[in-house]
DNA sequence: GAGGAGTCTTGATTTAAGTCAAGGACACCG
DNA sequence: CGGTGTCCTTGACTTAAATCAAGACTCCTC
């Protein structure tokens, strides 16, 4: 698969004309990150954005005492790094790999010319950061109004949703980085992770989670209590 | 000042021409609401999009049992609603006006046109929706990494910098709002202005704050811990 | 297959902030 | 005025989750 291929399969430039999808694969970078490598820091100056051809990459807020809220896990084809294109200037979080990670860099320069003369690249744009501003506000949500088991019957339930085999499933991130993902940290997570198990509302090895209960996950997830 | 002059002086619609905002005073509908009145609920279906011509709008989501967290609010001139155009066709959080309230009605139909016919549109409604992912990011970032006095140290702050005579600022909402706005109740934050007043942080009257020691505010803004 | 790093779990303790409850300040209205 | 409602404050108590500390497990590499 050559570059042209990989970048008219990104969904951010699906409808896209081929001289225009021709244009991007003039411009773009492609880069290689190892697992744990910085792409960019909160506050950074920001030249262009970045889509991620494989591998995994997380947007997270960090604290000076080193604590960390991840925002959100990007896979393939997902865009991230646009904000500061439209808005600032800079990055508004930090951005590292979780894994080895392929990315394509798109310098802002001419970018944001092919916006204004295609609609449906600002359509997709528009849909990107719309659905970006909907996980957020449910982010939000939950660290606000939801005690962490909440949190977690919550984002099993979303995962799940997204899956096939809906009742067993297979997380794709380490259990601290979920901890992190939920607000928390990894000894809470276990601790819930256990006694959501003795509940007999799933059962956990490994990365596999089964659900068993999914009336009383929901349940939860609407911000009930797990019953002490 | 009639319809057409308002609508032109929209930040969202900035450098549109004539006919284009002709068109949008076309469709448009006004209207207006008392104080405390709902305009949209978390889930409803979206028909359109809306613009604050004055008055005040709060954007919050809320927990089974009645708490509430304030993602924004919305002043004069600014737009709320928009997300369900471009993503998943129902509004993602509540909207109540805090103060009667006077708004433009966009409906949805003939807008998203619009866009595609008007660059400018597209770029100013990219340019708000990532202010509003900005914005988020440092919601979560408080929420999560920060306690109650870092969060009030950094929203006094952020009111303090946006204001002309910066080290007496108006709060413009009730204490209870921003109790919520911080992701806290309004116990809480009153013991914390107390406490805050105390140190001779700053001085409390009323909805009037006073920063006597910005440097203090500042660190305590950065994740510092108030002294016990 | 032993050593080691990273990851996860479990236990004891502390702490920030929420809950419950009551009283005070203030404004608006008859 | 006195009354009623809203908003705010203060106090005593509870609780979810963080912290501190130690040990177990897993997956590498050598």
């Amino acid at each position: 698969m050559d570059l042209t291929e990989h970048i008219a399969a990104i969904p951010l430039f699906e409808g896209l004309p081929d001289p225009q999808i021709e244009e991007l694969t003039d411009i773009v970078v492609d880069q290689t990150f190892k697992r744990g490598q910085s792409i960019f820091s909160d506050g950074d100056p920001a030249t262009g954005f970045y889509v991620v051809v494989n591998g995994k990459v997380k947007i997270y807020k960090s604290s000076p005492d080193g604590k960390e809220q991840i925002l959100h896990i990007f896979g393939a084809g997902e865009a991230f790094g646009e904000v500061p294109m439209f808005a600032g200037g800079h990055f508004p979080a930090n951005a590292d790999t979780l894994e080895q990670t392929r990315l394509f860099f798109f310098p802002r320069a001419g970018f944001v010319d092919l916006i204004k003369q295609e609609p449906m690249l600002a359509m997709n744009m528009l849909g990107a950061l719309s659905r970006r501003l909907r996980m957020l506000a449910a982010l939000v949500d939950n660290l606000s109004l939801k005690e962490v088991p909440g949190r977690l019957a919550a984002y099993i339930l979303h995962v799940s949703e997204a899956d096939d085999s809906p009742d067993v499933v297979e997380l794709a991130i380490s259990k601290g980085q979920l901890a992190s993902l939920l607000g928390t940290i990894p000894e809470t997570l276990s601790r819930i992770l256990a006694k959501m198990s003795s509940q007999g509302i799933m059962t956990v090895d490994g990365k596999k989670v089964s659900i068993i209960d999914r009336r009383k996950l929901a349940e939860l997830a609407e911000s009930g209590k797990l019953p002490t």
